[in-house]
DNA sequence: TACTCGGTCACT
DNA sequence: AAGTGACCG
């Protein structure tokens, strides 16, 4: 602890501030979106459910009535409310209505004959343009962002030498401390000399992050959860400790008793096989008994690369920075085609290629005209027999026509490899994006800007070798 | 009849 | 650099 521990030099070496990382999940978003549609829906179990049947879909407008509660769709998105009641994400609309007979169900809007994202992907840009204001942000899916708020935590650190000050709507806030989880009152009124600088930094920036919800809620409707902790790991374990409505601290101190007990797969990219595997291979379920696993024996099972990226992870270790980067890299639509639905023409894939690109090629001119870029590359996905199968080429134009004939040039050089193809999956999407700002001299700066875009205070950090990956 | 429709990233 | 596959929700 000391007054003015950010300016601290504790040996011919300063102490560099750890970075502020804040993992931001709107709650139940698509729910939120609906219900900000439907006032009426405000308080109630509702569940949005995508239902993908046989045949063609009628287009159904975002504006129209849309709660179908016979719907046996799959559920994409459940309200607090539903979910009080058991009712989950993937059920199906049956199974959820047992568990709770008063749920609405709302049907994702259709076009093209295909399920149509945009008013949730739309509510998502605007809570990313409000986000956007706190520091560094980077758009992780339509519902989640990372922020870098060091910069404007170590601002407030200065200006308030010190003493970081309880957040808005403390009773939202908590901090899982060395003791267990706490509200944040007692935390934050810590003595002044009893702060270490990396808890003062997070308070400061549970601050910032207490302000950037409120702006959210206030602004759009939507509440949202959040993890502040000092790295991209931590921020998004800790986002989903208290949900919905709460941000949680995680200092330093209670990392490994946060970590310890919990399930491997619990871990960003340890959900899948490879966490599985982990555990398995291992005889193992726990981030701490991972952690007691040597380095030299995790190196010999999984690899010169794994091996030591399982053995950071277990400590809490993460270097992958927070990206400036708030618009996708890429655009993607398609459509799933089960067992009966199966395409099995040309002409089918044909029709189905020139709905999907409608949409696509909308979506297209929308980010355009908002984002001053077009795609350069544009592909085609499909999956038969349950293999995948990409192909791409250079963008032919933005057209429908030109997107959907260009698709289905692609689909034709696959299909005249092969004697017998069933079509379950179709999808279009457009990526390497390149900006056309009207100015000139502005392209070329943005261009070299892009390389150094937005680090903001990362560079304090040590440097790692290699980014985070499996 | 029913695991959708997006996305990101690493590996080769 | 195109294509594959893992992973997330």
């Amino acid at each position: 602890g000391h007054p003015h521990p950010v300016w601290r030099m504790t040996s011919r070496v300063p102490a560099l501030p750890r970075a502020v990382v804040v993992h931001v999940d709107l709650d139940a978003f698509y729910c939120q979106v609906e219900v900000g549609r439907d006032p009426s829906l405000q308080g109630q179990p509702i569940a949005v459910v995508q239902y993908n049947p046989f045949g063609d879909l009628r287009t159904i407008l975002p504006s129209e009535p849309r709660i179908f509660n016979d719907s046996n769709g799959s559920l994409i998105a459940v309200s607090y409310e539903a979910r009080a009641f058991g009712v989950k994400r993937n059920m199906r609309g049956d199974e959820a209505r047992r568990q709770c007979p008063e749920l609405q169900l709302v049907q994702v809007p259709t076009a093209n004959g295909k399920a149509d994202l945009t008013i949730y992907r739309e509510a998502g840009a605007q809570v990313i343009d409000i986000l956007a204001r706190g520091g560094v942000c980077e758009r992780a899916s339509i519902d989640e962002a990372y922020l870098d708020v060091t910069e404007e935590a170590l601002r407030r650190a200065r200006r308030d030498h010190g003493r970081p000050v309880l957040p808005l709507n403390p009773e939202q806030c908590r901090v899982y401390g060395p003791d267990g989880v706490a509200g944040c009152e007692a935390w934050f009124s810590t003595p002044d000399w009893a702060w270490s600088d990396a808890d003062e930094l997070l308070a400061h920036g549970a601050a910032v992050v207490a302000e950037l919800r409120h702006v959210v809620q206030t602004e759009l409707g939507y509440s949202c959860s959040a993890g502040i902790a000092h790295n991209k790991l931590l921020a998004k374990l800790c986002s989903g400790l208290h949900k919905p409505q709460q941000q949680t601290i995680l200092p330093e101190s209670a990392v490994q008793r946060l970590l310890d007990p919990l399930m491997i797969a619990k871990l960003r990219s340890l959900g899948g096989k490879l966490g599985q595997q982990v555990a398995q291979v291992l005889g193992i379920e726990t981030v701490g008994q991972l952690r007691a696993v040597p380095e030299t024996r995790l190196r010999t099972l999984f690899g010169p690369e794994t091996g030591p990226w399982l053995h950071r992870m277990a400590r809490g270790q993460s270097s992958d920075r927070v990206q400036q980067r708030t618009l996708p890299k890429s655009l993607g639509c398609g459509k799933t085609f089960r067992a009966q639905n199966a395409i099995r023409t040309l002409q089918d894939v044909q029709y189905w290629l020139q709905q999907i690109a409608r949409e696509l090629a909308e979506r297209i001119g929308s980010d355009r005209e908002r984002n001053q870029r077009v795609p350069q590359t544009m592909g085609v996905g499909l999956s038969s027999h349950g293999d995948h199968v990409s192909r791409s080429c250079a963008m032919p134009g933005l057209s429908v026509e030109s997107i959907a004939s260009a698709g289905l040039a692609l689909v034709r050089r696959w299909v005249a490899e092969r004697a017998e193809w069933t079509v379950t999956d179709l999808y279009l999407s457009a990526c390497n994006f390149r900006s056309i700002a009207a100015c000139p001299s502005i392209a070329t700066f943005f261009q070299s800007a892009a390389g150094e875009g937005g680090q903001g205070t990362q560079g304090l950090a040590p440097p790692d070798p290699r980014p985070d990956s499996p």
